[in-house]
DNA sequence: ATGCATGAGCT
DNA sequence: GCTCATGCATA
């Protein structure tokens, strides 16, 4: 029996990304890695006070929780929209040095207290590494990057897809504004149409456009909320604006296009990491965003939490820290 | 809407 | 082991 039109990951979408970009991001990564502390210190950081450093990175979240109960040490789930006031051109008025970083009132004398642990020099982990890069992808490559999904009925074997609805997109396209904007303009049409994000989601792979699939809710809302990545942003948009044009095509005929949607079967857990061991988190987060396998190993013992889910957390939390925070740059 | 997870490709 | 795009599960 057919397993359904179970929607499975396609392993394709990571070789069809960045085709240039990761030329890119390896350049922005080594100046990162260049400007970083260094391994050496972060080994100090971690090797030497160990203990205490995590006792007080856990204090220091205790005591985060007191001063603002609920309001987080930090979001790094940037607000694309939030930022759209601000114009992309060369005057970047300085409004955030970086979204994520910590700069909070209430802790930031436990936070030098807690740094003057680690060393002078590191005083802020990331104000060297992070500022200026993020080079404003110019995003000539976004042009062809084939959203990644794969087609519902089989996974079938990665075709080679020339770049469909997106040739060479001029930096309009990638403009920030252009893109916020095209965002808020598809969600008020979409709802206008009454089609849920899920719907949308699910009827991407009906336009039978070559190398895209179908995607999911999160995904159409992380579009509408400029919650991607600018790069992702870029890639996705030709393809929905497709889907925006057929949907609305199809509503004047008043012929409803029949969104297919099926529902999968299988389940996964989700581990759900505890309010206080979040805050310790992210408490070490705001002093060493990339702790070390060993540290990591070591804050997952103190925890009490799996290393790797530990580690999956620092990955998300650094994801979550770069969403669009090419925007506030610009 | 968002947290945690997966997996490809890259270093 | 990281980044990135993306998704399931859930608040």
């Amino acid at each position: 029996m057919m397993a359904m039109n179970a929607k499975q990951p396609f392993p394709m979408h990571a070789a069809l990304q960045e085709p240039k970009y990761s030329g890119l991001h390896a350049g922005a990564d080594a100046m990162r890695r260049v400007c970083l502390p260094a391994p050496q210190l972060q080994g100090n950081i971690f090797g030497s006070f160990d203990e205490s450093l995590l006792a007080r990175a856990e204090a220091l979240a205790a005591v985060d929780i007191v001063s603002h109960a609920k309001s987080h040490p930090f979001k790094p789930d940037a607000t694309y929209h939030a930022m759209s006031g601000v114009p992309c051109g060369p005057a970047a008025p300085a409004a955030l040095p970086h979204p994520a970083l910590p700069a909070p009132p209430p802790h930031a004398a436990l936070d030098a207290e807690l740094l003057e642990h680690l060393s002078p020099a590191l005083a802020l982990p990331e104000p060297p590494a992070v500022p200026a890069p993020l080079p404003p992808h110019p995003l000539g490559a976004v042009g062809h990057l084939p959203v990644a999904v794969g087609p519902p009925g089989g996974p079938a074997p990665p075709p080679p897809p020339p770049p469909p609805a997106a040739p060479c997109l001029p930096d309009v396209e990638s403009d920030p504004r252009e893109l916020e904007a095209f965002a808020e303009r598809f969600k008020q049409r979409r709802i206008k149409l009454g089609v849920t994000q899920a719907d949308v989601g699910a009827a991407l792979a009906n336009l039978k456009i070559p190398g895209v699939g179908s995607l999911s809710q999160s995904t159409i809302c992380r579009f509408e909320s400029l919650t991607l990545s600018h790069n992702n942003m870029t890639a996705l948009r030709p393809v929905l604006q497709a889907w925006l044009e057929e949907a609305e095509a199809a509503h004047r005929d008043r012929a409803a296009k029949p969104e297919l949607f099926a529902g999968a079967e299988r389940k996964r857990k989700r581990t759900s990491i505890a309010a206080p061991e979040k805050r310790s988190l992210e408490a070490y987060f705001a002093l060493q965003p990339r702790p070390s396998s060993e540290k990591i190993a070591a804050i997952a013992e103190k925890l009490d939490l799996k290393k790797n889910v530990v580690r999956v957390w620092f990955c998300n939390q650094r994801q979550k820290q770069k969403r669009m925070k090419y925007s506030a740059v610009h």
